[in-house]
DNA sequence: AATCTGTGGTACCGATCGGTAACATTTCTA
DNA sequence: TAGAAATGTTACCGATCGGTACCACAGATT
């Protein structure tokens, strides 16, 4: 109805805020994917949640699986960019680091995405070798898992990968478990 | 092509293997559904590979959802069952028999299962609150959940649900692992 | 002003989906 | 053996899916 995503030129917050179609999607997109499900969402629906239409979607996208993609690509890059502030507030102090992450999930599991991780319910989705979405989906988990792995052993643990697949399970599992 | 599901009364063997149509139908729901997800598979590629067609599936099952339904309740009652066999081997011996439940859950993540938990991959794939299939897994979740803090606390254990909750979370995390 | 690019709108395509109607056929049972 | 019940077969329905063609309209560039 009154949508206001026109003239974004002449409204210097709106350049902003309702930023171009191909941002607007893919917020639409990361939404609606990890509420509803990736099949379950059709390319219209994402189209309109982002207050524009199919076509325009399509000229960003090549396709759904390729938003998907990007999609999960982004969520990656999230989680990447979350440890880099973690880091950064507590730097050269892996212990810190590795306490402040685990409270960062707590803080995630307590508020919030019931809907576990979104990559892991992606990797359920999509069970199909050749997907674009799958090798995102593996590269991530083996990069969280590698980052885990270094800071545990930063930390000076005896045995950092056991400790890092530990709490990395454990996680995995509260997120699954809380959708059930 | 060459099927032999007629004449089950003149084959003593067919009445075994190619059994009535409900249950070719849930068998082959079942490993469809496991290994595509449930909404990658329509009603028509079940009916086929249960040897039959769709006309009977409908006669057998309200709709796809009571199907889907039915399938996480079977799966529900095997896990039920495989704890029963548990119990039985090592009677009124609950460690013998938490060392046996880790033992066959070693066992499902080695060999096969590399789809992980069929009833957590539904929750995954079927999110809405009214689904009828909701209320069976969350009911199983729970059920599994309890019957293993029973089993710690009848092993002695401390804090048995403690150590069930870890044990739950990480098996769930190593079987969502698993797929990524 | 003319053009070019990005976007919105609409209508449409072929395929597939869950689900049903109607009828032929087989199998069980009385 | 005759009828009842279950199954097989085919065609179909409306809805929705991912994806595209075509054209109108806006803003920016020259």
């Amino acid at each position: 109805m009154s949508r206001a995503t026109r003239k974004p030129s002449s409204d210097a917050v709106s350049r902003e805020e309702a930023a171009r179609p191909r941002e607007r999607i893919l917020a639409a997109a990361s939404e609606l994917f990890y509420r509803h499900g990736i099949r379950a969402v059709g390319v219209d629906a994402i189209a309109a949640a982002a207050g524009t239409n199919k076509m325009t979607l399509y000229r960003h996208f090549a396709s759904k699986d390729a938003l998907v993609a990007e999609y999960l690509r982004r969520l990656a890059a999230e989680a990447d960019a979350a440890w880099d502030v973690i880091e950064a507030a507590h730097p050269s102090e892996p212990l810190k680091q590795l306490y402040a992450w685990l409270e960062s999930m707590k803080e995630h599991l307590v508020h919030g995405d019931d809907r576990g991780c979104a990559l892991a319910n992606a990797a359920v989705e999509l069970p199909e070798k050749g997907h674009p979405a799958r090798c995102v989906i593996e590269e991530a988990k083996h990069a969280q898992r590698n980052r885990l792995v270094r800071l545990c052993r930063a930390a000076g643990i005896d045995e950092p990968e056991m400790l890092a697949d530990e709490l990395f399970l454990l996680l995995e599992g509260a997120r699954v478990a809380r959708q059930s």
